[in-house]
DNA sequence: TTTTAGTCGATTAAATCGATAGACTAAATT
DNA sequence: AATTTAGTCTATCGATTTAATCGACTAAAA
């Protein structure tokens, strides 16, 4: 299960996708909009700023916003900025790598092996999908419905 | 990351699947083999045991040993008694659905979407892959390894 | 120089994780 | 029937993690 704070990390960032054109937004209006804790958004936001995928501003009219482009901002990242690798065990962590205390032999462990094709398949998905993606399928999902709902009319 | 339950127990399962034949494994005996707290594992083969994956004797020439074939025992099934569902979101669960409290509208969430896909992903995979694929895997490539060894040699 | 708004460190409560203790129950043997 | 063997169950523990909050601080505009 990924945490609340991915989750809210997830929802703030296509949030402040959609709103790139607008300038910097408050945290508090942030907060407020998608319904987060303003102090544990505060955290979130900055943790992702200080991993380059937002930037901020200070005084008068700052406020966050996205530092990079939203194609180029993938949920795997946001997800290992929070909730760390995506690996179901560290000995398969591409970006984390670190041995199982329990493993007897690593290039013989079984576990290892179809964990191994989970993080793989994770990162297929994960590394795969971009802000502006999901923010895409979400537009054509609710055209689909509104079409439905035209007809039901 | 899996939690050292499920480790312990995918250990354990692995174990007692190479030792089906020689009828019960005493808790003691898999403790000390595998190397894991005896007490700990107490508790990770009787939450096995009620869920059918395992069966038991008591008294002496007890023991615990598998409550079906090791080809019917999915290493989903395992994860799912001891770490729960698969799903990273709630909302994504075939087997223990539940709402996101987060969500406001999930025919059309964005996050849902794409979590949708990483947990048909890796339930193809952990639903897909028994005790025994794991261990004919592990002798595949243990065999591999003797080759590489034998021709080093 | 005052207002605005992000930054940072510490703290908290609750939940989960890994592990252990001890009493209890059932089955087999003597 | 008594004893030994071995799984069952409940409770508890400390450590860590999660979700959240407080307050003081700093930088940028007006």
């Amino acid at each position: 299960m990924i945490s609340k704070k991915t989750k809210y990390a997830l929802m703030a960032l296509i949030y402040l996708a959609r709103e790139y054109d607008r300038g910097p937004v408050l945290i508090a209006d942030l907060a407020e909009r998608e319904n987060i804790p303003k102090k544990f958004l505060e955290l979130i936001l900055l943790a992702l700023k200080n991993n380059g995928i937002l930037q901020s501003k200070k005084g008068k009219g700052g406020g966050y916003y996205l530092g990079r482009a939203a194609k180029d901002i993938s949920i795997g990242q946001v997800i290992r900025v929070l909730d760390g690798p995506l690996a179901p065990v560290p000995c398969v962590s591409e970006t984390a790598y670190a041995s199982c205390q329990e493993c007897r032999d690593e290039a013989t462990c079984g576990i290892r092996l179809v964990m191994k094709e989970v993080r793989d398949a994770m990162a297929a998905i994960l590394d795969g999908t971009t802000l502006s993606d999901l923010i895409e399928r979400v537009e054509r999902e609710v055209k689909k419905r509104e079409g439905i709902i035209d007809y039901t009319i």
